[in-house]
DNA sequence: GGCGCGATGTTCAATCGAGGACACCTGGGC
DNA sequence: GCCCAGGTGTCCTCGATTGAACATCGCGCC
C-alpha cells in the first residue's frame, strides 16, 4: 500500500554556523572553577548516541562537535555543527529523557558536561547565564529554521554552495577565500541531505567554475560561490 | 551555469505542535494588567509579514498563527502553526531586526504585543517568565528540528501523513479520531512541501484506504493513519 | 437561475535525484 | 614495493515529483 520502498541513502542537513551571537569568553562557563567538569574528547569520539538516556546539558570550550540522526533504514543526516560557545544536549532540560541525535566530536574537543539539575541551577542563579543560554537558543532557532527553509525551497546543488559557505565561515572572519580542512564527500552528502554522486558531480562542476580549489584542504571562494545561491531561483 | 530552472510552486513545512510544555495559564502574560498590549487579530490578518522592521515579541492567548516563508520565486512554506501560549517574533530578540517569516491569523486570535524592550525587562524580572520563555524555546527547537529530520528522511507521502497527524493532535487530546477545521490542499501542500496535485493524490488514497474522511470538516483517523508513519520506510 | 470563483479531481510529459556499480587514486602500513 | 581502505570520478537506470492543463464541483451572490 503506502510503501514507497527506499533504500539506505546517506541523508543530511546543515554545516556551520553563520553569525553567531556575540562570544563573551568570560561568560561563567569559562571560568575554570569549573574544569571538574570539562570531558576531553579526540576526533571522532561519541559524546552521545541516539537514544541513549541523558541528563546532561553540554557547553563547548574548544573543538567542534556535529550533531546527527540516523533513520530506522540507516540513513544518516547531520544536524548541525557546533563550535565554541554552543551548548548542545538541551533537549534534556525539556521533557525528552532520550538523545534524539548522537554527538560526535568533529576535531579534538573539550566540553563542560552539567547535569540537568546544576545547569537549571546555574540558569535560576546567574542571569548572565540565563540570558546567554536564551541567545543560543535563539540563534539555533534561527539556524534551524533556515536550514528547513533552505530544504524546502532549494535545489541540492544550491543547499551543497550553502553548506560550502557555512563551512567556510565557520568560525571565523568573513574572509572571500578561505581554506577548511577537508570534509568527505560522504559527510558534505550528509549534511547537504543527498548522495554521494550528486556532491561529487557539483564539487567538479564548482571546481571546473573556479568557485573552489581541492588545493590541500579545501579552499572556497564564498565571494564567487555565493553567486549560485543567488542566482536563478532561489533562497 | 548552474541555473537549474524552476518555477513558481508552492512549497512548505510543518503542521501543528506535538507535545508542548504544560501550558500554566497562570503565567504571568495571562494576567488581565497587559491587556492593553493585546491585539486582536480575525481569520487570514497579517500580523507582520516578511522583511518588515520588527522589534516586538508575540505571545498568543487565544487563537492560531501561521508562520510563512516566501522565497525569491515566489514560493510560499509554512514553517509552522502556532496556538496558545507560544511565543513568536522572537528573532528580534537575537540580532535580526527584519523579519524573516509572515505571521498571519489562521483563525480569529488574541494577541500580546511585546515590545523588545519590554520583553527584556520582563525576562530579567520574572523568574516563571524567563523559565516559561527557554521553555518554549527548546520545545520549538525539537520541533522544528523534527521536521527538518522529516524532510531529510521521509518522502512526501509520509511527510503529509505526519502533517495531517500533527494536525488533529493540535491543541486537543490524543483522540484516536478527530474532525479539524479542514484545510485547503494547496495549504497542506505547503506544509508539507510539495505541490498541490501530489496532496490530491495522496488524499484521495488515505481516503480510499479510510484514513480520513472528508465529511463536513476533515476527520482524521490518527491510530489508522499512524501506519503510513511507521510502515516500511521511515524517520 | 445563472455566473464566478476558489477548491478539487485527474492526467501527462519532462526532469531531477536516488541508488548502484566500477575503476582509479593515494597514503599508510608492512 | 605490495596491498588495503577510504575517498573520488563517472555512468547509467528507474522511480518519484514537478508543473501545467483541464474538467468538475460547491457555493455565495446578484
Amino acid at each position: 500500500m503506502a510503501s514507497t520502498p527506499r533504500s539506505p541513502r546517506k541523508n543530511a542537513v546543515s554545516a556551520a554556523r553563520p553569525d553567531k551571537v556575540p562570544f563573551d569568553a568570560d561568560l561563567f562557563l569559562d571560568n575554570p572553577a569549573l574544569s571538574k567538569h570539562v570531558v576531553e574528547f579526540e576526533r571522532g569520539e561519541q559524546i552521545f548516541s541516539q537514544g541513549d538516556a541523558g541528563d546532561s546539558v553540554y557547553y563547548i570550550r574548544k573543538g567542534a562537535v556535529k550533531l546527527s540522526v540516523v533513520s530506522k533504514q540507516g540513513r544518516e543526516a547531520v544536524v548541525a555543527i557546533l563550535e565554541p560557545g554552543d551548548f548542545f544536549g538541551e533537549g534534556c532540560l525539556a521533557a525528552q529523557s532520550l538523545r534524539l541525535s548522537s554527538a560526535t566530536a568533529v576535531t579534538a574537543a573539550s566540553v563542560l558536561r552539567l547535569e540537568k539539575a546544576r545547569m537549571v541551577r546555574l540558569l535560576r542563579s546567574r542571569r548572565a547565564m540565563s540570558e546567554r543560554f536564551i541567545a543560543h537558543l535563539l540563534t539555533r532557532n534561527m539556524r534551524i529554521e533556515e536550514d528547513l527553509v533552505d530544504h524546502l525551497f532549494n535545489p541540492s546543488e544550491r543547499r551543497l554552495a550553502r553548506a560550502l559557505l557555512l563551512l567556510a565561515r565557520y568560525g571565523a572572519p568573513e574572509d572571500p577565500v578561505r581554506t577548511v580542512p577537508r570534509v568527505s564527500q560522504e559527510v558534505l552528502a550528509q549534511m547537504v541531505g543527498t548522495t554521494r554522486s550528486r556532491v561529487n558531480f557539483f564539487m567538479k562542476k564548482f571546481e571546473r567554475l573556479g568557485f573552489i580549489d581541492y588545493k590541500d584542504g579545501l579552499t572556497i571562494r564564498g565571494g564567487l560561490l555565493t553567486v549560485v545561491l543567488h542566482e536563478p531561483d532561489a533562497d
